[in-house]
RNA sequence: CAAGUAGAUUGCCUUAUCGCUGUUCAUGUAAAUGAAUGGAGGAAAGUCCGAACACCAUAGUGCAACAUAGUGGCUAAUAACCACCAGUCGUGAGAUUAGGAAAAGUGCAACAGAAAGUAUGUACAGGUCAUGCUGUAGUGAAACCAGGUAAACUCUAUGUGGUGCAAUGCCAUGUAAACUAGCGCUUGAAGGCGGCACGUUUGAUGCUAGAGGGUAGGCAGCUAAAGUGUAUUGGUAACAAUGCACGCAGAUAAAUGAUAAGGUAUUCCCGUUCUUUUUCAGGAGAUCCUGAAACGAGUUCAGGAAGAACAGAAUUCGGAUUAUAGAUUUACUUAAGCA
RNA sequence: UGGCCCAUGGUGUAACUGGCAACACGUUGGUUUUUGGUACCAAAGAGUCUAGGUUCGAGCCCUAGUGGGCCAA
């Protein structure tokens, strides 16, 4: 698997997006929080992802924009190890909910945590 | 040199790996894959003016409301910009000004003061036949001046129709032209129409409210534009004309990046080279020479550490506003400054 | 994208037409009480979000900004 992070597999549905919230589970492992429900859709990708960051915690739109970029970056190197072996398709979203700026390496090691714990909650169920 | 004034330019670079997005081409039924090429700013920011563009009736009349206010120019247009005049501030270079009208009218002026706008009291002096007739004193920001105040109302001149790309046009999907209450159906509900009136026009399977049902996807608008760079000419200048070159983001839970390594401007620390300053001692005797010490300042070289500010397009332009580490550079000023 | 409103002691509010920034709670000290509370007495605490301007004089008027809140599609 490539590691790529294309429009496909961008959660881009306000519809989808309004039932995730309304309806999906969540883990977190600060500062990132994983909002998550199975689904289904036309495009043949396993899951569709989409990142957040507050307005109120970071005022400024080139923090955000930078924070946001982080993610996509860890999610997107990281994606393969967890996603190959999903037997449902899924609708992904992760906010950040730390109010300080991180650094790319923390972003990598609490998003590797994050989908752990997803793993382990969905195995269990 | 120091202190200062007014501008202008710039505001990280290289390599590797992995990605995002627009366009074009190729392969492919398609999904997709590959290649080439483009991909944030001087403020993209806040949203204070002015326009373009779109729709509402190509936009009516009057009142109201709002904006502007020396003169001339410039511009698509403006409250922006340029030149000049005048006022105020500064030694100066320069800065700054909502800079029309107080003889159309209405209002306002605390305290002090006899009196604050229909004036004229006290004391002293002068003057007169006589009298606030004249001057001075005293209060105050202002005391008779056709006073001040218009960023008080107002008047004058000029200008402004409204709503905004979530405009607007089209395609697709889906539901409930159902239910309840009120109003109305040519004797007119309601809307176009923005605060009001007039006027005009549409108008019945209609309008308003309640409760409820559905959609919330795509395409166009969407980036070639009062465009950018440069040269010449005209103009004091803003700016204009002409030639040449370039073809310059287009996302939509929202691209333009992430990581690693190296480097540059610059800053700091330690050592070092040279210059200078101060102190002490000795010599000469006028303003100097020699030696020692000290820390301060500048500077050369080597090593080490840190190492880019403010900030992210959302229909598009023109201006002004605010934020901004540092670097480069032009012109000019200096009363009191240092050499 | 467009529009509207607010900012005054630590907190919540006043200040009329421009003329000495007021009140309550809280705070501090004292009296009363065995102690605390209550009650009473006294004191401190602000120059009105920032920078300019108009004016003799600005919390109030004007301009620009900062921060906060709200509304419409």
């Amino acid at each position: 698997m490539r590691f790529t992070y294309n429009k496909k597999e961008k959660l881009k549905s306000k519809k989808l997006i309004e039932q995730l919230f309304a309806e999906g589970k969540s883990v977190s492992a600060y500062p990132l929080r994983l909002v998550f429900l199975p689904t289904t859709f036309e495009d043949a990708v396993p899951a569709k992802t989409g990142v957040s960051v507050s307005k109120r915690n970071f005022k400024k739109a080139v923090d955000r924009n930078r924070i946001k970029r982080l993610m996509r970056e860890s999610y997107r190197l990281n994606k393969a190890i967890y996603f190959n072996n999903l037997t449902q398709q899924y609708a992904f979203m992760i906010l950040y909910i730390g109010k300080d700026k991180p650094k790319f390496i923390e972003v990598v090691t609490r998003m590797k945590l994050l989908f752990d714990k997803f793993q382990s909650k969905i195995s269990e169920t």
